[in-house]
Order: C-alpha cells, then sequence, then structure tokens
DNA sequence: AATGGCGTCAACCGCAAGGAA
DNA sequence: ATTCCTTGCGGTTGACGCCAT
C-alpha cells in the first residue's frame, strides 16, 4: 500500500519530464511492453547505453537509468507517451459527452474517458476543472434563476441531462436512455490498435538536427492536424538540444518499429474499459441505424441545445433558455 | 518594461482495489 | 487468511504562459 518504495529514495527526479527522459522510457516500453512498472527506473540504464551507443544521444549526455519513480513512468506513459492519445481542443461533441457524462457518473473521469478512448483520464479532469465546470455553473445559475417554480425535485444538472437526452442515443441496459453515450461518438478500439503516432511524433525529435537528406527520409512522419496544419508537440518542442550528426537507417527504423508495442499496449487499455460498458449493449434498431450512420459517415444529428451552447460561448443564456425542452420547465407541483 | 492576476495543464500525492505469494 | 506489491483513480499542486494594468 503506499507510495512505491523507490519514492522515497533520495535523488528521484521529480517535475517536468524531459525528452531524454522521454525517449529512454519509450525506448525501454518499446523493448520490454507497458507493465511492470518497477522495473523501469532500475532497467533503463541499458535503454541508456543502447541510445547512447546508437548516437541517439549527444555525446555530452550521461549514461544513466530514469531517476523517476515507478508511479511517475506509467502516468507519463499512459498521459502522453501512450500511442492514440488525441491532444488538442476538445470538440463540441466531446464536451457534449463530458457534460452529459459527468451528469451521470459524477467525478468518475476514469469511467468518462472509457466513453473517448483517446483522451485519457487526466486530460478529461483538466478540462472539466478548467473549462466546462465554469461553463455549467454558468449556465446552471441561470436555468436556476428562471425557473423558480419549476420542478424542484430534479436539480438543474437532471433537468438539463433529460434536456439533452431527447435525441437518439445506444440504450445500455441499466442505464436509462437518457445517460448512455452518444452513439455517433463511438469508434472501433481497433482504431487505435496501430496508432503509432505519439511515438513517432516523439522519435522525430530525434531527427531535427539531421542533415536535410536525412530528414527527408522520413518525412512521412510528418503530423498533421486536423486541420491540416503541420505541429510537433510536447517534449518533441525540446528536440532541438539533440546534437546527433548521424543515424543509420536500420538503428532509426528498428527504434521506430512500435507496431508491436502499441498493439500490446492498447489491447490492455482500450479494450477493457470502452468493450465493458457496451457488452452485453443491445442496440434500439434507431441506434443501431445511427451507429451504422458514424461508419458511413453519415450526416450527424443536429446538435443539442447545450451543444450550441458549447459552440458559442457568447450566444447569451437567454437565447438557449427558450430553447430549452418544454419538459425542462414543466412541474408536477404546478 | 515591470508586475501581478489568472488560466491551463502536466505531474504529484494519497488512497483503494485487486492479485500474487 | 494475511501480507505485500502493483496498478488505477480522483484530488490537488505548481510551473508556465498570457494578458491587463
Amino acid at each position: 500500500m503506499g507510495r512505491p518504495p523507490c519514492c522515497d529514495k533520495v535523488g528521484i527526479k521529480k517535475g517536468p519530464w524531459t525528452a531524454e527522459e522521454d525517449i529512454i522510457l519509450v525506448s525501454y516500453i518499446q523493448e520490454h511492453g507497458a507493465g511492470n512498472w518497477r522495473a523501469v527506473p532500475t532497467n533503463t540504464g541499458e535503454v541508456s547505453k543502447l541510445l547512447y551507443f546508437v548516437c541517439l544521444f549527444p555525446r555530452s549526455t550521461p549514461m544513466i537509468c530514469l531517476l523517476r519513480c515507478s508511479k511517475s513512468c506509467r502516468l507519463r506513459w499512459t498521459n502522453y507517451l501512450r500511442p492514440g492519445i488525441k491532444r488538442g481542443n476538445f470538440t463540441p461533441h466531446e464536451q457534449g459527452i463530458i457534460i452529459h457524462l459527468q451528469a451521470l457518473l459524477g467525478n468518475r473521469w476514469a469511467a468518462i474517458a472509457s466513453y473517448l478512448p483517446q483522451r485519457t483520464d487526466n486530460d478529461i479532469k483538466n478540462y472539466w476543472n478548467t473549462h466546462l465546470k465554469k461553463k455549467f455553473k454558468k449556465y446552471q445559475t441561470a436555468i436556476d434563476s428562471s425557473m423558480i417554480s419549476s420542478d424542484s425535485g430534479a436539480s438543474c444538472h437532471e433537468q438539463m441531462s433529460k434536456g439533452y437526452s431527447m435525441e437518439g442515443r445506444i440504450r445500455i441496459p441499466g442505464l436509462t436512455a437518457s445517460h448512455s453515450p452518444t452513439s455517433r461518438f463511438y469508434q472501433s478500439p481497433s482504431t487505435y490498435t496501430s496508432n503509432t503516432e505519439n511515438i513517432s511524433r516523439l522519435l522525430e525529435g530525434w531527427m531535427w538536427s539531421l542533415p536535410k537528406s536525412a530528414q527527408d527520409m522520413h518525412q512521412q512522419s510528418t503530423i498533421i492536424d486536423s486541420d491540416g496544419n503541420e505541429s510537433l508537440q510536447g517534449s518533441q518542442a525540446k528536440g532541438d538540444r539533440w546534437s546527433c550528426a548521424a543515424i543509420a537507417k536500420d538503428d532509426h527504423d528498428s527504434l521506430l518499429s512500435f507496431e508491436n508495442l502499441s498493439s500490446i499496449a492498447w489491447e490492455k487499455s482500450s479494450s477493457s474499459s470502452l468493450h465493458s460498458v457496451l457488452q452485453g449493449t443491445q442496440l434500439a434498431p434507431a441506434d443501431a441505424e445511427a451507429k451504422r450512420g458514424v461508419a458511413d459517415g453519415a450526416q450527424q444529428p443536429p446538435l443539442s441545445l447545450l451543444e450550441k451552447w458549447l459552440l458559442d460561448d457568447t450566444s447569451g443564456l437567454v437565447d438557449g433558455l427558450m430553447e430549452l425542452p418544454a419538459d425542462c420547465f414543466s412541474s408536477p407541483m404546478l
């Protein structure tokens, strides 16, 4: 119980991870797979030596083990380095899911994250705390002040969930229709199984200081986001510290061969949660149809009130309130 | 230009659950 | 049955960047 023993040792580093540490960790996981985190800090010395040997580390880099506790290694992997993680702004649809599930599940971020496999629970938690919670409170206040005489038995949160649920949704036994995830957001875990984007992104940082011809050989791994912008994220921004002169292509390719690693990682991380949620789920015909629509890239249903509101923060609460479902203001007391 | 306030998010902490020995 | 270890989870913190003054 309690903290892993390594965290009590003197010399354990804290604070932001460096690019060197990320590379050591990723290389280690490529070799040994994710898990057995306790062994990571002590066993990464060999990885460090290898990276030094193939000139991926500058000559000045000391050959050391990761000076991180096992827990820190695990978190760094699951929240940042793991393949398949989507970073950047949350889409209105993702926001809608989060608000909807938060209303249902409370602050069970891991459960909520299981409906958004590309997002980590930490990401969702942060996003809720920094963006959505405030928006929601603002909205709640506006509603509360407008429905003094309405049904007081249900909270505004519940009322919103009710309103939000008026559109077709997956029905999951044990969950009411209003509390089910929206089918159009569901993606098969297989979508992420072979996603090595994060790792490639990380490793690409190694190439920054290579001659242009060498960089061109790996140009295809440049990340292009949904808006078509090329991007380099996270630790990669620190990549300019690398002074490696050249890397034999074979060495590089071997380090880039993360297919096995990512498959293992995703078999473990994505199949369990998402499948367990949906296991035993019987889709109503309409919902099954909706799910097929996702696969076909079909037109999405109209945005709910809440989604509209999220899309336009300045749209004015009064307008939004006018669009609330009728039952949101109905009161059995009247 | 300096600085103070605020927002964001990566990382840490403490606890609990589950499994192996 | 108990202990120990690993992993997962949610709350919190602190560093950093942006912006207004």
